[in-house]
DNA sequence: AGGATATTCAATAATTCGATTGATTACTGG
DNA sequence: CCAGTAATCAATCGAATTATTGAATATCCT
């Protein structure tokens, strides 16, 4: 029987799960969906040397999972389909759900997760839509000009700090950021709370969002 | 900074992603969203040793992806999640659409794949409510019992041929299997063709099916 | 053209993975 | 309680993966 093809079949898909199966690679992954970045971006953000970082995101792209693009003497990374964020979210979900040792990991990295309220997508469109509430996009800047929540506005954790003040009182403000691996947003949410105004936290990032069918926009509001 | 937690994070999903990346792991997902089964008959299907079988059952089992009920003498192995079908087809998905390698090693396994008509789910479901359609279901008759698409009838592929002349000569008459990695319905629906009948293939196998939103029913019908 | 910068390549050593074999454990039925 | 079957465990060896280091390319800018 054809027990041979079907085994190379098998093997080439394997292949594309072995390149997300390297917890350095699944955070270069995670990076670029939030937005596309080069070699030495993503090696900072992710403490690895260059070397190290280039060589991952080979791995990548053999599998197909990225595509660099030169410009000029910076290559940068993006993923290759958005089909590669949703497998990423997908894989996220399912080692949430089933390991209770990621819920313990996940309890490590945000500390405050379980201490603010969270909105879900629906609550948080009908606040929008009553005009009652302010939904803020704490990402990096470039972050949020690759594509942001309709309607968000975006305000780096870094200078949150400055803009506190110009925050109206008398509304919810809610927060979002990368999605739910992502401390930003709990840390923005400690400031705005202990600044007296209310907040809560939406769990979902950009992809999680868009895979609900979610409305997204491109470049700066 | 907490890049210790971090790293633990990511360390830990990324061992679901090791979990599935292995062809003969990858294998025994693919036959467990059709029906749970025993490590034997798990370990005749994929053509692996039952040691062997056991071993990758386990690795799966400690990612959280399968469980084990026992029966008697005999384990059962069941998907732990729908969620985990899910990443299953995703994964398929990107690696059918983002590698050339695949595709050609689809048409290996699959050489009638671009010989005969496919159905899409919609013209399916319009075919039925029409009542010119015919939906078949070739697989074992045991996957049928696990779970099979609204309306389908059971045929399993080795019945074909004794049961060829029952079917009627005036409608169209739809396979479908396991999925798109699945050669079934190719070789029911040959034999189909030669009766002199009409035929097309539905890709879809129960996962892609659920996944979509489509109802799906129990027990034999 | 030539220096500077971003990225990749090549080689190495430590670790992990995977198939096989034979022994062991868990349960059923008499 | 004992024989028989299903599944797992344990130990082994060969193969694959990974981080690191230093060298090699490719492109830009002057």
């Amino acid at each position: 029987m054809s027990r041979q093809a079907k085994d190379q079949l098998f093997q080439q898909i394997a292949q594309v799960a072995q390149a997300i199966a390297n917890p350095h690679r699944l955070e270069l992954l995670d990076l670029l969906v939030q937005a596309p970045r080069s070699v030495e971006q993503l090696a900072l953000a992710s403490a690895m040397s260059v070397a190290n970082a280039s060589q991952h995101l080979q791995r990548l792209k053999r599998a197909g999972l990225v595509i660099g693009d030169r410009h000029g003497t910076t290559i940068r990374y993006r993923l290759a389909d958005p089909a590669v964020a949703r497998l990423w979210t997908e894989l996220r979900g399912v080692a949430v759900s089933q390991l209770a040792e990621v819920e313990r990991a996940l309890d490590q990295y945000r500390p405050q997760r379980r201490q603010f309220p969270t909105i879900t997508p629906a609550a948080l469109r009908a606040g929008i839509a009553r005009g009652d509430t302010l939904l803020l996009d704490v990402r990096p800047a470039e972050e949020f000009a690759a594509g942001h929540l309709s309607g968000a506005i975006s305000s780096p954790l870094e200078e949150l700090p400055a803009r506190l003040d110009e925050l109206p009182a008398d509304v919810l403000i809610v927060t979002y950021c990368r999605g739910p691996l992502c401390v930003y947003a709990d840390e923005a949410l400690e400031q705005i709370i202990a600044s007296g105004r209310r907040g809560a936290r939406l769990e979902e990032g950009i992809a999680e969002w868009q895979l609900a069918g979610n409305p997204v926009e491109l470049l700066s509001a």
